[in-house]
DNA sequence: GCTAAATGTTGAT
DNA sequence: TCAACCTTTAGCT
């Protein structure tokens, strides 16, 4: 489930299991044989994560780069790896841990400079400390365009995706059509400190929990997809709060998600 | 069991 | 604007 906060959890948890250490690569379906021929054997040094990116920097200079896009995976287990079956892309194997990645959109070596290039063209990740919320209401702020689809242009803000972005708007009560321009700094600046609060929770959990803990279904066990959030694909039914039928829209190429009463037209943030 | 849609991006048309 | 990527899950039957 791949917004900003998974990508940072892997780079996490392959440091962990895989970093200072050599690795065993390969690539059972062939699309990256050549890719996992130069890794093989190399000692992993470092892992990173930026907005939606993820980085393994290798010893003696190679830098793997994954996208996951909409359905890449990496499945992750310790002992012996099974059998490879389907379009295994990358086989990483360590100490006494593997993990498959499969249905990547990207799954290359780059260069230096390519990392460079891919840095520049991200906004600010919430989740890395060097992070300046003020570069992406520098964009926000002179743009025409509605905030529902600036928040999902990794130029603006890296990380977020759809799911963030209806929850975001919706905890802060704001008009998804609103212009970027009509944003105040106060408004956004809570906005930004909300969304790195909730991706920190998402990096610690594994998924993306937004509710606050007083609009939180009490009940026992694991909440079904729509019991755990306000707006995201909960087109229909009741809005959580105020029970007004939560709306969906297409918005380029996406769908949104949003409560027409909580977020009224105009409605530009709670601070 | 089957089908459609999905938390995303790129590159071709 | 659309296909590709080719997995997973929700929602049917």
């Amino acid at each position: 489930m791949p917004e900003g906060h998974t990508l940072h959890r892997l780079a996490r948890e392959q440091r962990k299991l895989f970093g200072g250490r050599p690795v065993r690569a390969s690539s059972p379906q062939g699309r990256f044989a050549e890719g996992a021929g130069v890794i093989d054997g190399r000692v992993l040094r470092r892992t990173e994560a930026n907005g939606k990116h993820l980085l393994q920097h290798y010893q003696g200079g190679p830098v793997l780069h994954v996208h996951l896009g909409l359905y890449g995976s990496f499945t992750t287990g310790s002992g012996l790896p099974p059998e490879p079956k389907g379009a295994l892309r990358l086989r990483l194997v360590g100490e006494n841990a593997w993990t498959d990645l499969r249905g990547a959109t990207a799954c290359e070596l780059i260069e230096p400079h390519e990392v460079r290039a891919l840095f520049a063209r991200l906004g600010p990740d919430p989740l890395r400390r060097d992070a300046d919320p003020l570069a992406a209401f520098g964009r926000i702020s002179r743009s025409r365009t509605v905030i529902a689809a600036l928040l999902m242009d990794q130029q603006v803000v890296a990380g977020i995706g759809n799911v963030y972005r209806a929850e975001l708007l919706y905890r802060h009560r704001m008009d998804p059509y609103l212009p970027g321009q009509a944003l105040s700094l106060p408004a956004w600046l809570a906005m930004w400190n909300d969304l790195v609060a909730l991706m920190r929770i998402g990096v610690r959990v594994g998924r993306i929990e937004t509710l606050r803990p007083q609009d939180r279904p009490r009940k026992r066990g694991p909440l079904a997809p729509d019991e755990a959030r306000y707006v995201y694909r909960r087109a229909g039914l009741p809005c959580r709060i105020c029970g007004t039928e939560v709306r969906t829209e297409e918005l380029v190429g996406r769908n949104l998600f949003w409560c027409p009463y909580c977020q009224p037209p105009g409605s530009a943030g709670l601070s």
